[in-house]
DNA sequence: CTTGACACGTTACGTTATTACATACATCTC
DNA sequence: GAGATGTATGTAATAACGTAACGTGTCAAG
């Protein structure tokens, strides 16, 4: 279970122990519920651990096709949408991207901060945020299914850098 | 100023009336604004609140190619981007297609309930969801500038029709 | 009547995503 | 192990979405 602190991205923290240990996750997760994560699978989550940032569909791919795999677009969509399928990674569709998720396992409505000068993204806990959706769709009559949440500024580095 | 009830979009309600009302209000906002609502501007909102639903650019497209407007891309496009500049419709990522909006000229963070059977999209008021938002990205020193939040589900009139 | 700003239209192109089908690989059964 | 079955990977081709660049028309201001 992760500490409840802020998510780590716009926070100086070490990148290679937070990929390894989402990755463990990422294992621990699908043995658990009897997917495969194949190697592909498992490179495309790196990819998206590593950069720490949202990546295009054809930016993962074209690092695959460097690296042996196949180069063309369903290569890289299977994996993500199986990646995104198990909770293992979030669709940004304000940038068409992909964002590894920080909070695998644990149901929840991701919030993403998306820093226009860099380029980051963050996700944000926001349990809170889901239950004001949800009581807000209830006064309609609309039940939630699934939900994403994308805010569009600075983060705080890039707003420092600025002034 | 609009009622404090839900929004119309998954409630009987009198389409033509409420077309109306919204595109009185557009050609209002755009007088005071000094901005031109030329016929093909003021024709795709006029499709959008028709609808009633979020039509991809190139649906609206095919409309206005029909009726004797320009039949490439970028006639659709600009019309579009004048309106979500102006208030007027929004985007909605997760479809890449556009709504009229409901509440124009009241600054807000739309919230759209995206029903996955009929397609309607409705769009909530959301006023403590953009400050719940607001107060999550703080803890993070993030300044938010835009943000959208989307909800994919069933509608009540789906949910009725299914059960 | 000219000028300048804006809107509209077109061609051409770039990016993102999917369909359809063939091949390889793992797993299970015998 | 050999064969059957389901899943994953790979390919080619194309659809869907979006933008850049440029020319023409319209209209109000000077």
């Amino acid at each position: 279970m992760p500490p409840a602190d802020p998510v780590p991205a716009f926070h100086a923290h070490d990148h290679a122990q937070c990929s390894d240990s989402m990755l463990a996750r990422a294992e621990a997760l699908a043995a658990e519920r009897g997917v495969r994560l194949t190697p592909v699978r498992r490179r495309v989550l790196e990819l998206l651990l590593e950069q720490h940032r949202a990546l295009g569909a054809y930016e993962v791919l074209d690092r695959l096709a460097a690296e042996g795999f196949g180069r063309q677009p369903p290569v890289a969509y299977r994996a993500l949408d199986f990646l995104v399928e198990q909770g293992l990674a979030h669709r940004v569709a304000r940038l068409n991207a992909f964002a590894a998720c920080m909070h695998p396992g644990e149901p929840h409505a991701p919030v993403f901060l998306i820093c226009r000068s860099c380029n980051a993204v963050a996700e944000a806990g926001g349990d809170s945020l889901r239950r004001a959706l949800e009581v807000e769709a209830a006064t309609q009559g609309f039940a939630v299914e699934r939900s994403s949440i994308e805010a569009l500024g600075q983060c705080s580095a890039c707003r420092g850098a600025a002034a």
